[in-house]
DNA sequence: ATTAATCTTCTGTTTATCTTCGGTTTGTTA
DNA sequence: TAACAAACCGAAGATAAACAGAAGATTAAT
């Protein structure tokens, strides 16, 4: 799950990075405006986080300007909890959510899990698949009777990978979703990272989980599924 | 816990302030009702105190304000005592309960515990993890036989933590819960405090209580569950 | 004025993340 | 089907981030 913060207070901006990093999203930040339009323009986010007070552009521009030019993602306004009239302004210019500031930072993820669910990137509490448990909230893994310890960003890509499970999944459309902004295409950090997966939940196990498609990518299932 | 106290009697105010945090809550003061306004709109609270009488603003004015605005966190009226009428208007205003001056501490207390329980922020007088027995009423812990003096920041911690048992908190969590606006996300505070809670009540004993999930958080368990 | 609690700063340790690079597999082509 | 290249695997070490812990500074309590 991919998210673009624009937030100018550093000290705001700081505490949601860390929690929503520490909830296992990919976040890239932007200091403005300008910056947050150029952020969404080389990249795709799951959904954007706009602060409607910024310098050089504020969060209703940032979205009108998204909508113009053909953005769908949905985007989450932060407004002053006085400016009321934020939330009108805000849903006039093609936001889908706003939450007044300051806010309790669950009630932050939990309208993050609202607009991912309503723009159909569905983030469950639970992913099956064969004898693989995940539990997305607590950010847990089983497989069969073993639970399974992963680091965050192991953990991020095999629920990247459930959550398109019985698809192919690309190196860039991973890249994408797992990694933030400082990505390096050339390096074999996905196929390191699908190996320790491999070692930590396929490993001994009869059916294999992750398979690899040479030239295409990467695909979670029980490998029966043909092609 | 988090309590915006609006009262403009500094001694009122001073000797109230002393209670709660004495007992465990943070506490932010008003001094007038626009002040009281004006912190409600940059904080979440779990519940606000509000004088009556106040300059500027008083807590009628300040309790409509705040329900118009959509704020629907529980307040506690502080009126005179002979002043009958303020209960009815109060309640009118949108409070939830109210207080006669001056009152008995621990009745204080008691409402405030009933204003929470209400407002689904379950205190249970007592938590118990193996051999952990946290009094939430006194503010004991013991673990075993032995009695754990704690202060008041690392029995907040710990009460925190001992609420959300078995769940990974984020910092941001802890940040919000246990410290008021002014944390700082770059200290390393928290880890400070939790180091202070392990040394008084994890070192020496067989069962580790207090678990650190890196790069997500902490989560105060048997450590035999998840992960 | 003294003590205690809270916070800051700094330094060391651990662990996650990333890079590098040589090895292996797989598909293609001559 | 041998030779080759591209794609992928995997080990191991480097870097960076997260966390732990000590010790002193600041603030508040008595």
């Amino acid at each position: 799950m991919k998210v673009l913060l624009a937030e100018d207070d550093q000290r705001i901006a700081n505490f949601i990075i860390k929690g929503l990093r520490e909830n296992a999203y990919a976040v890239d930040a932007a200091a403005d405006g300008e910056d947050a339009l150029y952020q969404a323009a080389i990249n795709t986010y799951d959904v954007i986080i706009l602060d409607v007070m910024m310098p050089v552009k504020d969060g209703f521009a940032v979205c009108r300007e998204l909508r113009e030019s053909g953005v769908k993602t949905p985007v989450l306004m932060l407004t002053a909890r006085d400016a009321i009239d934020d939330k009108i302004s805000g849903l006039d210019y093609g936001a889908d959510d706003y939450l007044t500031k300051p806010f309790e930072f669950g009630e932050l993820l939990a309208r993050l899990r609202a607009l991912l669910r309503r723009s159909g990137e569905i983030r469950p509490p639970k992913i099956v698949i064969e004898d693989l448990e995940i539990n997305t909230t607590a950010q847990t893994v089983r497989r069969g009777e073993n639970e399974i310890s992963l680091t965050t960003k192991e953990y991020t890509l095999l629920e990247y990978l459930a959550r398109e499970k019985g698809k192919v999944v690309g190196r860039a459309e991973i890249a994408e979703h797992v990694w933030d902004e400082s990505f390096d295409a050339f390096s074999n950090l996905i196929e390191v990272y699908v190996n320790r997966l491999r070692s930590k939940m396929d490993e001994g196990y009869d059916v294999q989980l992750i398979h690899t498609r040479r030239g295409a990518g990467y695909i979670l299932d029980d490998g029966k599924g043909s092609t």
